[in-house]
RNA sequence: GGGCGAUUAACUCAGUGGUAGAGUGCUACCUUCACACGGUAGAAGUCACAGGUUCAAAUCCUGUAUCGCCCACCA
């Protein structure tokens, strides 16, 4: 038989994902119709970093919107999902900058052009890994409409914004206090500066006064600023220095003398209440500085180093280093009043974690409390939804309190600021190509900044640059604004938020309707992954040991809405042998065809083929609820439940006689039951899924592409789901009775039905064949009471009681301790319910359908529970 | 300092007012002709704690504890 020949009896992923992932490329499957009269559906990918290799958190982020747009796919929609990498300014120079190094080299021995030159090679020649990486995944991206943010286009579209929100005055150019990395070489912004608690220490340091023989004692963290301090600060209703106001301080180490002022920024119980004023290195102290038009002194350079500011002594000196020098110092001056141990927050780096310098130095800001404002109106609206809701909140507290945002990066590897100096009259020309000569004087001496801009200013254009803006294209007519965006709460600030104010002033309305915000994959402990720890979990290991089908599905499994997610191999095993006994269940359809043509005869539906139809129809229904509302574990759990314990454990067992007459309306119902599930399941395993349906008679070209199903009311049966119910309850207990009397499973007992209604007879009647199947039951006797000659095993399943009357020889204790345990299991149950009926203000309050229900709960259990009492005693009768 | 989230079976987690669930693991039995990456059956929970609301609370409210995350210019 031609199945026999085609499916191994172990499900190999490798083959089949390898061929079917080509071949959705080369047929175009996944690329997108500028014109079309479909409903469309659009995502763009976040664009994952070029130097980066995917990880577990890509393999999270990009499947649960693989599974969405595969569904709106089959479902009919004009799908895009449009890919694209990231520049990531920053973590290409850390990579290229450390290649130099193992040479010896720098940066700027290479010089800018040589650098990008390297930049690009390496681009070339690494970018299109992870590109493969997300290929292997499965995900259903239009190749075609690939980008990267670094491309023409992309450059273009970047430089326009960056003009235009200069001429409107929201770009500008400051010389301000901003974070600088001494080890990446360029500043960043506020929110690229994490903040850790650090076991720091607090130097309480003298500051004697000019003409007295007292002192002033300010505490610090950071002594080496001292050697920048232009000021005191007092608070101005402090009275223990109320007298000092005013007055002049010598500072130490130095041979510069400078003013106690007042400030109600100063916090009169912290450390002695005086507070030193160093503008250039903190940033409290640079507004205090302003304010008081105090003189600005730096210390410490971009590289961490002291400056000749510093003295003679510290120039040159790392800032670490010198504080060390300026305590010992202060010590020997006897200046060093004590020293406490200090819990404090430290800002570092966020991408190379070192200890972040405030900087002052000349930047380019983005005013953005202008753009915030309509972008924080349109989530208030409910124009754009996060998933799960909550995150509205985390993003609006963001925005409410927004800073300016430093654009400026002092890196190559980037879009180049398009501003550019006259050397002649110190004029700014902002452009977007560059200009021939100074605008105001027309001097041929300008130069362009040496600046690149934040790598997220241009991922914030994203959704529409990439579209082709700031040409009106036919794609951003079709596809803008998009559906969905997928992504980690971790970016909610550096892109969401950045996104939404780009996107609503450039793209003329909001980049996505919903948000979905991924948790964070964890380790089986719970513990983040981190490559220090070594419990990281490499998706493409993953996806080599259990297939990728596997990995998609433990993902979308574990994928609850706004929650972190632990992720263990032992899972992944887990749904391995789910994509086998698909594989397999597949298998045993395949090999009991007879040939390709179905005709389903209604009449000659079984029992159980209508209940599969009916069940079948439940689940399409439920999916794609769980769908809309992106409970990716409520869809996965669904589906998995269905397939494996409906579709395997019931519905193949209960085929089996049916097929063995070689029904064809059998083997039409089946076929049609699994092609329903393949369906259902491909979006979340798209591989396993397409090969077994290639192999289905009258599959069409691809999976893809074919329809999902839709609820189709003509299949739902109560009645059936009923019947099959009770059925089912039926042989659960004769299987329970068997396996708990230790009844050989090659035993073929009897049993007894004892049944009153004439109607339940016929239902018994008429299904026999299934209970004897799976029960494993040699003949069944319809009765109305249990013959009193034979020693039988007695179970109840709800208004009818089943005897098994076993071959072999009865353990009459075994069987007397099941009765016993049941018996009092039950009877637990009906003192709970009995007391509740008992209260007549349930029965007055309680809604009238829950007191009914209770009511026959309760009769239920008492009638099990006497039946069981009954056979418990001619259990025991001699 | 502010905000958010978590606490349910051995483990990882569902479950938002009316009979406590799943997967894995565990126990017993079974290689029967789709599958041992399998089948059948079973054991297993004071739903963190303390109050409150309600006829009824894992679920709603208040508080406590523990853990985690984010934000914040007390040096």
């Amino acid at each position: 038989m031609k199945a026999k020949n085609i499916l191994n009896k172990v499900y190999n992923p490798q083959p089949v994902e390898e061929k079917w992932g080509k071949f959705w490329i080369d047929e175009g499957l996944f690329v997108a119709q500028s014109f079309s009269s479909k409903q469309k559906f659009s995502m763009v990918l976040p664009p994952p970093n070029v130097t980066g290799i995917l990880h577990i958190g890509h393999a999270l982020c990009f499947t649960l919107p693989d599974i969405i747009v595969r569904w709106r796919r089959m479902q009919g929609y004009n799908t895009l999902w449009l890919p694209g990498t990231d520049h990531a300014s920053i973590a290409v120079h850390n990579v290229i900058e450390q290649d130099l190094a193992e040479k010896g080299m720098t940066r700027e021995c290479v010089g800018r052009e040589k650098f990008l030159k390297l930049a690009w090679d390496w681009k070339e020649k690494y970018g299109g890994r992870i590109i493969d990486q997300l290929k292997k995944l499965g995900t259903s991206l239009d190749w075609t409409r690939e980008r990267f943010t670094l491309d023409e286009g992309f450059s273009k579209a970047v430089r326009h914004v960056f003009v235009s929100l200069y001429e409107e005055g929201l770009i500008y150019r400051d010389y301000y206090l901003v974070n600088r990395c001494p080890h990446c070489g360029t500043v960043l912004s506020d929110i690229e500066v994490e903040h850790r608690d650090l076991d720091g220490r607090l130097y309480y340091i003298k500051y004697p006064l000019v003409d007295s023989d007292e002192s002033v004692v300010v505490a610090t963290t950071r002594p080496e600023t001292m050697l920048g301090d232009t000021a005191v600060a007092v608070h101005p209703e402090d009275e223990r220095y109320s007298k000092i106001l005013g007055k002049k301080i010598y500072l130490p180490l130095t041979n510069r003398t400078i003013p106690v002022i007042s400030d109600e920024r100063v916090e009169k119980e912290f450390g002695t209440g005086a507070v030193k004023v160093t503008p250039t290195h903190d940033p409290v102290d640079f507004e205090i500085g302003k304010k008081h038009h105090l003189e600005q002194v730096i210390v410490i350079d971009g590289s961490g180093k002291m400056t000749e500011d510093a003295g003679r002594e510290f120039r040159g000196l790392d800032r670490f280093e010198c504080r060390k020098k300026v305590l010992l110092m202060l010590e020997e001056d006897g200046l060093l009043e004590r020293i406490e141990d200090y819990k404090h927050a430290v800002g570092h780096c966020y991408r190379c974690k070192t200890i972040i310098e405030p900087h002052l130095s000349w930047q380019w800001f983005v005013k953005v409390a202008p753009l915030a404002k309509e972008a924080i109106r349109v989530v208030e609206k409910g124009k754009i939804r996060f998933i799960p809701p909550n995150w509205a909140k985390t993003y609006f507290e963001w925005m409410y309190n927004i800073h300016d945002w430093c654009i400026s990066r002092q890196l190559w590897w980037g879009h180049r600021i398009p501003a550019w100096y006259c050397q002649d009259c110190d004029g700014v020309i902002v452009d977007m190509e560059a200009p021939q000569k100074c605008k105001k004087c027309n001097s041929a001496d300008i130069i362009q900044d040496e600046d690149v801009l934040d790598t997220w200013f241009s991922s914030a254009l994203w959704p529409f640059a990439t579209m082709g803006w700031p040409e009106e294209t036919q794609d951003l007519k079709t596809f803008y604004p998009t559906d969905l965006m997928s992504t980690g709460f971790d970016i909610i600030f550096f892109w969401v938020a950045r996104m939404i104010m780009m996107g609503l002033k450039f793209g003329g309305d909001i980049p996505f309707k919903h948000v979905f915000i991924n948790g964070l994959v964890r380790d089986f402990k719970r513990r983040k992954m981190s490559k220090s720890e070594g419990n990281t979990i490499d998706p493409l290991d993953m996806i080599e040991k259990y297939g990728a089908d596997a990995l998609r599905f433990t993902l979308a499994a574990l994928a609850i809405p706004g929650m972190d997610l632990s992720l263990s191999e032992e899972r992944m095993a887990g749904y391995r042998a789910f994509a086998n006994k698909i594989w397999n269940a597949s298998r045993f359809v395949l090999m009991n065809l007879e040939g390709e043509e179905f005709e389903i005869k209604e009449e000659e539906l079984t029992l159980a083929d209508r209940w599969i139809r009916s069940r079948l129809d439940r689940m399409i229904e439920e999916l794609n609820e769980a769908l809309e509302a992106y409970k990716f574990y409520e869809a996965a759990d669904k589906i998995y439940h269905f397939i494996w314990h409906e579709f395997c454990d019931w519905y193949i067992e209960l085929v089996k006689p049916s097929l063995k007459e070689g029904n064809k309306t059998t083997q039409g119902a089946l076929v049609e039951a699994l092609d329903g599930i393949l369906r259902l399941l491909h979006p979340f395993m798209p591989f396993i899924t397409e090969e077994i349906w290639q192999h289905l008679p009258g599959s069409q070209k691809s999976l893809v592409v074919a329809p999902f199903p839709e609820p189709n009311m003509a299949f739902r049966n109560e009645d059936v789901e009923a019947e099959m119910e009770h059925l089912q309850k039926t042989i659960v207990e004769a299987r329970t009775i068997r396996a708990e009397n230790r009844i050989p499973p090659k035993d073929r007992v009897s049993l007894w039905v004892k049944v009153k209604e004439d109607e339940e007879k016929a239902m018994i009647g008429r299904n026999q064949i299934y209970v004897q199947t799976l029960a494993n039951v040699g003949k069944i006797d319809i009765v109305n009471d249990f013959p009193q000659e034979e020693r039988l095993l007695k179970g109840v399943v709800g208004t009818w009681e089943i005897a098994v009357s076993p071959e072999s020889i009865l353990n009459l204790e075994q069987e007397k301790q099941r009765l016993e345990k049941e018996i009092s299991k039950v009877s637990l149950d009906v003192d709970k319910i009995e007391s509740r009926l008992r209260s007549t203000e349930f029965l007055d309050r309680a809604p009238k359908n829950v007191v009914q229900d209770t009511k026959k709960r309760l009769k239920d259990l008492q009638n099990r529970k006497l039946k069981l009492e009954e056979s418990l005693r001619d259990l025991t009768l001699p």
